[in-house]
DNA sequence: TATAATTTTGAAAACGTTTGCAAAAAGGTC
DNA sequence: GACCTTTTTGCAAACGTTTTCAAAATTATA
């Protein structure tokens, strides 16, 4: 029990050669019925189990995955983790999951140790260091998430900020909302930046003045939502609206105005984004941008499985179109003293 | 760049043997200055990586652990599990990640195949199938963490959840609460068993009567609170607090209590579980007892390394003392209407 | 300067598989 | 039954390391 079995010793336990034994463990083709069977008695009397390193160094592949992420303790991952890990368990696949914290050094490390311990390909959030180490591994099988570097030759699977930032204006707008304040992360992120641009677009589209004065840059986290609400108040600028780079700062941000006294949804109407499970659970109930993000893990497994088995090689961009769940946090302007 | 260098690429371009390369990469003890330096030197040049596979066949350490978990998107986990990884990679350790759903089946199907993969060790979080397909594997690296089954020969590391339990009751006491309701898990965890024979044995040792209609079992998710929450109002028994479960089942019977017009805490106290992030971003702010999730992982992280170092091999039972966190869902009885 | 003792080096086996190739066995055909 | 195909089988090499053992080189001793 305590010494692991080999083919040899199923080989000898079945009076037949190794190579048998292989063969019926792999192709299964043209052996013999009955030696066929002997085998499969045997692994089953000696509970063998196949040496997936021995398989491995022989350039099969170790059906292993590899997952970057910022940090799984950010709410927005698990689900999408989720998402991968059910995907890749589905193939027999196992997932190392990494924490970089965006740190490109970390990234870096932690990108060369997975290949060195020949995972068959990787997922990964990118950042701004991700292809200065990635040139040399462009035809290892890749797949950004979430957060991408423009490249012809990786694929990627993210949300279309731009719709989302959309609807959510759209929405703000119905509502009468004129001065709507964004409060994001800083424009580090492919996904920042997307929001910023259509945020930038709607206004312009919608005739509204872009005041610089309704802008704060933060990161997403609640802590930073509170700064960033805070900073905003101390301007003394009128806003009817903030648009959130995240529910984390949504609710930093609603925390700030409840202490000051301003009441959402009734003075200020706030949209988060992402829709993680406690922007249902938080009171009041977080109107937001949801992001499919369980999918958006499965789906980007599903690829990098396909790049593997060479079933399909082709590169894609996939934006998910990302819809918006209005619930208590938004209000139509002027029906406030009715 | 494609194709990966071997130690026999280093031997031809330092003009030397592989086994002298192989004693520079590992021991590095008995070859000569100079050697060495021309060793290190094509590496360098050759952007050598050494082969992890090659060597785990050899018997050395893949530096590979397991993490088996119910699941990362059950809010409690992710900072456990970061715990874990951050002490991993800093010993140059990489973690699978496995979430099982507390599901029998795919738990043991998993361990056998991160035994396949060699991997040096297992973290899990035990069920009531677990010590079926650990039984033959009692000399394999496990360390259990949160849950656990009793065996002499398993190290695990947990919270003391009879003093967790008497930490919220204490304080409920204090309060002036009597008819103190209990919504938690149903009896299949040891934490769940050990939070509900502290909660009866302190009514006992304080002389409260024990009321079996103050009882809700359910599940650990917000969903449940809601129904256990809904149960309980239906019985029309009196009650002037209720201790949960965990957090998520506290948010739920909030919501529940307050869709029912019952405030919290002036009419009812709560407390939580676990102490997860959302508990102090939620309104109003959860009371609850704090589990120190991010150490429990890192401090079994290091019993698992030392067990596999051989640094340290005794068996040990770490039970944390918890504290509680006392913030705005608890309030004192009959100063209400003041 | 020869010899013994010590240090440094390399050849080769081994880890557990897969697979190309040739040998053996089985099946057809006349 | 002899010969030709076809199917089934096993031997051995290979994957990239580590490590044992013996040989070679160096140093110390006389």
């Amino acid at each position: 029990m305590t010494v692991d079995k080999s083919i040899k010793d199923v080989a000898k336990a079945a009076g037949v050669s190794i190579s048998t034994v292989s063969r019926v463990l792999n192709d299964s083709q043209g052996v013999r019925e009955e030696l066929k069977k002997r085998v499969l008695d045997a692994v089953q009397n000696l509970n063998y189990h196949s040496n997936a390193i021995a398989r491995a160094l022989k350039g099969m592949p170790m059906k292993t995955l590899g997952l970057l992420i910022p940090s799984i303790e950010n709410p927005f991952f698990p689900s999408m983790v989720r998402g991968v890990q059910d995907e890749a368990h589905r193939n027999g696949y196992n997932v190392f999951l990494c924490n970089t914290d965006g740190l490109g050094i970390v990234e870096e490390a932690q990108f060369k140790l997975l290949l060195d311990k020949k995972v068959d390909g990787v997922i990964l959030v990118a950042s701004k260091y991700t292809m200065r180490y990635l040139k040399g591994n462009l035809d290892f099988p890749i797949v950004m998430i979430d957060r991408y570097v423009d490249s012809p030759n990786l694929s990627y699977v993210t949300v279309d900020h731009t719709i989302g930032v959309k609807l959510a204006l759209d929405h703000l707008y119905s509502l009468g909302c004129k001065k709507i304040a964004f409060l994001g992360s800083k424009l580090v992120s492919s996904g920042a930046k997307e929001r910023f641009q259509s945020y930038k677009r709607y206004l312009y589209d919608s005739k509204i003045k872009f005041d610089e004065s309704l802008l704060v840059f933060g990161e997403y986290t609640y802590e930073s939502g509170i700064k960033m609400a805070e900073e905003l108040l101390k301007r003394k600028v009128k806003f009817d609206a903030i648009l959130c780079g995240n529910d984390l700062i949504a609710f930093g941000v609603i925390e700030t105005l409840k202490r000051n006294g301003i009441n959402v949804p009734k003075d200020v109407s706030i949209v988060g984004y992402d829709d993680i499970s406690f922007s249902s659970y938080h009171t009041p109930k977080l109107t937001t941008i949801h992001q499919p993000t369980y999918e958006i893990g499965q789906m980007s497994t599903k690829i990098l499985l396909d790049i593997i088995s060479g079933v399909d090689r082709r590169v894609k961009h996939i934006k998910i179109e990302p819809s918006i769940v209005i619930r208590e946090t938004t209000h139509r302007i002027g029906s406030v003293n009715r």
